[in-house]
DNA sequence: GAAAATAAGATTGTCAGACAATGCTGTCAA
DNA sequence: TTGACAGCATTGTCTGACAATCTTATTTTC
C-alpha cells in the first residue's frame, strides 16, 4: 500500500468497553430508544463506573447513544428524516471525495480498489454480510485515501455510522446487493477514467440508491 | 420566532468545566499543542479528576484537544493543510445549507437576519469583535435554522469551532470585517430573491474569501 | 564524548466506595 | 382528576488509592 498507517493506539479499557458497547449497539443487542444503566454496564463489561462514563462520552460523541443530564444515556433512536439528511450529506460528501479521489488515486489505490470490488462480488454471492461489509469498507477506505482530506474522510465515517444499522437492512433487501455492485463498478469506472464530475455523479448515485432502499427497507419500522 | 427551541440542558459541573476550557483554548490562554496536566486543570477548575476527564472527552470529540492515552491531553495544534481542508469542507455544507434555505426561509427569519447584518455593521464601525461574532453567529443560525436540516448544522457548528482561533485572527485584517459583511449581504439577498443556486455561490464565496483571508492572516503563523 | 542503560519522578489509567441531587413511581388526600 | 408526598432507582460528583506508563536526569559502557 502506498501508505500504511502504523500508528496504533494503545487499547486503554476505555477504548474496548467503546468498541464492544458499539458492536452491542450495531448488532441489535441494545434497542433504539432503550434506555442503558450505568450500574448494569459495568458489571456486563467488567469495568469501573469512572472508565465506562468516559466510554460513554465518546459513544455519544458519535451520536450512537444519547446522554441526557439526570437520566442517563440511551440507545440512540433515529428518524427517519434524520437518516434522510444523513443520507444527504453523505451524498454531497462522497461526490467530493470521489471528485478529488479521481485526479489523485494512483494505480495502485486502484488496483486496491478493484480487487475489494471483486471480493464485494464474491461476497454477494457467497450471502455473507460480514464479508460484504469489510470489502466495501476495503473499497471506500482506499477512496477517502486518495481523496487527501482528512476531514472529509473523519466526517463520512461519523456519518456512516450512525446509519449502520439502516445499511445492514437495506442490504437484505432481495437485489439491493447486486445493485449496489454495479454502482460501485460505475464509480470505479469513472475514477479509473480520471473523470471527476462523472466519478462525483456516479458516487452521488450510489448514495441515493442506498438512501432508496434504506428507505424501502425501513418503511414502518422507524419512529415516525 | 418561528421555533424557539425550549429545551434547556442542566447544568453539570462537567458541562460549565468543558464551556470553561473551550473559551480558554479560544481566547489564547492556552496554546496550540500546549500539554495540559489533569492534576493543574482539577485546582483550576475545582473539580475532581473523573469530572474533568469526561469534560475532556467532550472537547476531544470536537477535536479542540487531543487526547493520547497514557500522554494526557493537549491543545489540538491545527496545521494549515487542515484548515484549508476544513474551509472546504465548510463551503460545501454552507452552500448547500444556503441552497436549501432558500425556498424554505421565512420572512420573519429574513427579517431576522437582516437585522443581524445591521448589528454586524455596527460592531465593525465600533471596532467590537464580541458584538461582531454574536452577529455572525445570530445571522447563521437563523439561516441553518431555515435550512431545515439538523444534520448540516451540527456538522457546521463542528466544524467551525474548530477554526474559530483562525477567523478571530483574519478578522483582525484590515478590510476584512467590511468585505464579510459586503459578502454576507449578497448571500442574503439572493437568500430573499429565493434564488437558491445563486444563494449557494454566494455562501461558498464567501466561505473562499474567509479561507484566503484567514490564510493571509496566518502564515508563518501555524505549524506547516 | 556519544550512545545505551538505569533509576527517579511525574502523569495517566483504573478502580472502589461513598453520598447528595435528581428522576421516577405509586399512594393518598383534596 | 389533580396534586402532594414518600420511597426507591439512578445519576452526578468527590476522595483516595495504586499500578502502568511516560519523561527526565543520572550513570554506565564502548
Amino acid at each position: 500500500m502506498a501508505s500504511m498507517d502504523l500508528k496504533v493506539v494503545p487499547k486503554t479499557v476505555l477504548h474496548l468497553a467503546a468498541e464492544n458497547l458499539r458492536q452491542a449497539i450495531f448488532s441489535g443487542v441494545f434497542q433504539p430508544g432503550e434506555r442503558l444503566v450505568e450500574a448494569d454496564l459495568c458489571r456486563r463489561l467488567d469495568i469501573s463506573r469512572a472508565s465506562l462514563r468516559e466510554a460513554l462520552r465518546m459513544l455519544a460523541a458519535e451520536k450512537l447513544i444519547t446522554l441526557v443530564p439526570n437520566r442517563g444515556p440511551s440507545v440512540a433512536a433515529i428518524s427517519w428524516a434524520e437518516a434522510e439528511q444523513i443520507y444527504d450529506v453523505r451524498a454531497l460528501l462522497e461526490g467530493e471525495a470521489a471528485f478529488r479521489a479521481a485526479t489523485r488515486l494512483d494505480a495502485e489505490a486502484l488496483c486496491a480498489m478493484r480487487s475489494a470490488l471483486a471480493e464485494f462480488g464474491r461476497a454477494v454471492v457467497r450471502r455473507d454480510p460480514a464479508g460484504r461489509l469489510a470489502a466495501t469498507t476495503r473499497f471506500y477506505d482506499e477512496m477517502l485515501g486518495g481523496c487527501d482530506s482528512s476531514v472529509i474522510a473523519e466526517m463520512l465515517q461519523g456519518l456512516v455510522a450512525r446509519i449502520t444499522c439502516l445499511r445492514a437492512r437495506s442490504m437484505q433487501r432481495p437485489g439491493r446487493a447486486r445493485e449496489s455492485a454495479a454502482e460501485l463498478r460505475r464509480l470505479l469506472a469513472r475514477l479509473e477514467a480520471r473523470d471527476a464530475p462523472g466519478a462525483r455523479a456516479a458516487a452521488i448515485d450510489h448514495v441515493r440508491s442506498a438512501c432508496a432502499a434504506a428507505r424501502a427497507a425501513s418503511t414502518g419500522v422507524l419512529a415516525a
